[in-house]
RNA sequence: GCGGUCGUAGCUCAGCAGGUAGAGCGCCAGGUUGUGGUCUUGGAUGUCGCGGGUUCGAGCCCCGUCGAUCGCCCCA
């Protein structure tokens, strides 16, 4: 035990039940993402260490302490991405698709973030994720908040699962927003958190969603965004709510609902859970309008959301909505001069779509036993003259075959 | 990065004024010379996370370390 060797801090192995719940997140998202007319996009796990310190901004958390950067043997520096909105934008430009918008996008992997692990937040993590680039259309916003619920939906765990959403407007709203805060928090910075006074100086927006007792009684009477918004950014946001409301999907509104990354405008919002401890937040995002110049692009206004598939399995697995799984037919030679039959029947079965099993090896006991470990629905006996037979390992009732009827199920 | 809890067979856990370890499940073999699930008999397995210290003696005490976990921070 203490020569081996255990997997590194924060990442783990998903294997049986594990690694079904995560294959059905990944195959459910993808086939909705589908229906909505998203396709998916393979960008690398490694990028140019700049696509995410300017995309996310150098003084978010992420990049500034959570990065996986390294140099690589040509002196490069490269990050293993924390997310993959930055790379979906850089491939969109380089691939020169910024001439054929806009362009709908699903994705789904692994990130890397050095965070401090605990349960639903993990080093290297998975993430699926949609992003409708280049349209400025409330429609696009309501769209892909729509296509996540019906995810959500699908994979069985929109019971404890509720929209909350805000708009964090257009730059001039902003603008006018983070300093009615300052000035607000600033004249009660006696009564604020340590951890707030630190958020005043370097990202305001952030004291709203602390959890700090007394600072929530601070936000409570704090200023609202709503009130700064430019008649344009309140006609987007209505909209927005307009058209969620056709889709039918059920929403809460929070004013105090904030981005961590910087590329955040307008629509912002996330689907949370309170059956996840700390780590409630399921799936979140919002509309980014400048993150695709940032990599080089033309003016590109984009909107998006990433989910957290080691939270969405979680989910599945206390809602007990776990994938069944496919339950085989065995097919077992009765004597050894009976092998060659026996693969004969085993790969009839496959042609005809059917899981077939072959246990490898003992006596047909053995065979049986570990048939039935396997989870075999029937199993296959295989005599030595190469006459069939058929088990039902449910009710035990067994008839003669022949090779013919195996294509039939 | 900060604070709390935890770490014993593959799994879930018990153990104790400190005297070098147990159960259930699982696993292996038999009861059954070609047929599983139930039942039954027998068997194997741990450097008690790792390193150091205190002690005649430590799974039980102390320190460190690694890992998990809860909260904070941050975020999916």
């Amino acid at each position: 035990m203490s020569k081996a060797l255990q997997p590194v801090r924060g990442t783990r192995d998903l294997i049986g039940a594990e690694a079904r719940l995560h294959q059905a997140v990944g195959d459910t998202a993808r086939r909705i993402a589908g229906l909505y007319g998203f396709e998916e996009w393979f960008t690398p796990i490694f990028e140019d260490t700049r696509v995410f310190a300017r995309g996310l901004g150098e003084t978010s958390d992420v990049v500034s302490k959570e990065m996986y950067t390294f140099e690589d043997r040509g002196g490069e520096s490269l990050t293993l991405r924390p997310e993959n909105t930055a790379g979906v934008c850089r491939a969109l430009v380089t691939n020169g698709l910024t001439q054929s918008l806009p362009q709908k996008v699903f994705y789904n992997g692994p990130m890397f973030r050095y965070e401090r692990p605990q349960k639903g937040r993990y080093r290297q993590f998975y993430q699926i994720g949609m992003e409708v680039l280049g349209s400025a259309e409330p429609l696009s916003d309501a769209e892909v908040i729509a296509a996540g619920w019906h995810i959500i939906q699908a994979l069985g765990i929109a019971d404890g699962v509720v929209l909350e959403i805000n708009t964090l407007g257009d730059a001039e709203s902003r603008d006018a927003y983070r300093a009615a805060l300052v000035a607000y928090f600033g004249a009660h910075e006696k009564k604020l958190s340590a951890d707030s006074r630190v958020r005043l100086a370097k990202n305001p927006l952030r004291i709203l969603d602390s959890k700090d007792e007394g600072d929530r009684q601070l936000v409570a009477a704090a200023p609202v965004i709503t009130e700064f918004l430019t008649p344009a950014a309140r006609a987007h946001h209505e909209a927005v709510l307009r058209q969620l409301a056709a889709f039918g999907v059920p929403l809460r509104e929070n004013p105090r609902i904030v981005r961590g990354l910087d590329y955040y405008s307008h629509t912002a919002f996330e689907f949370v859970t309170d059956r996840l401890g700390a780590q409630g937040t399921v799936m979140a995002g919002g509309r980014y309008n400048g993150l695709v110049e940032e990599m080089g692009g033309p003016p590109t206004p984009s909107v998006g959301w990433a989910a957290g598939m080691d939270r969405l399995a979680m989910l599945m697995e206390a809602a007990g909505a776990a994938p069944a799984v496919v339950r085989p037919v065995a097919v077992l030679p009765m004597d050894e001069g009976a092998e060659a039959r026996a693969i004969e029947a085993a790969q009839a079965l496959r042609q005809a779509g059917e899981t077939a099993v072959m246990e490898y090896r003992g006596n047909l006991k053995r065979r049986m036993e570990r048939a039935n470990k396997a989870g075999a629905r029937a199993a296959v006996l295989v005599a030595a003259d190469g006459a069939l037979q058929w088990k039902d390992l449910v009710t035990g009732e067994q008839r003669g075959i022949t090779l013919g009827d195996l294509g039939r199920g």
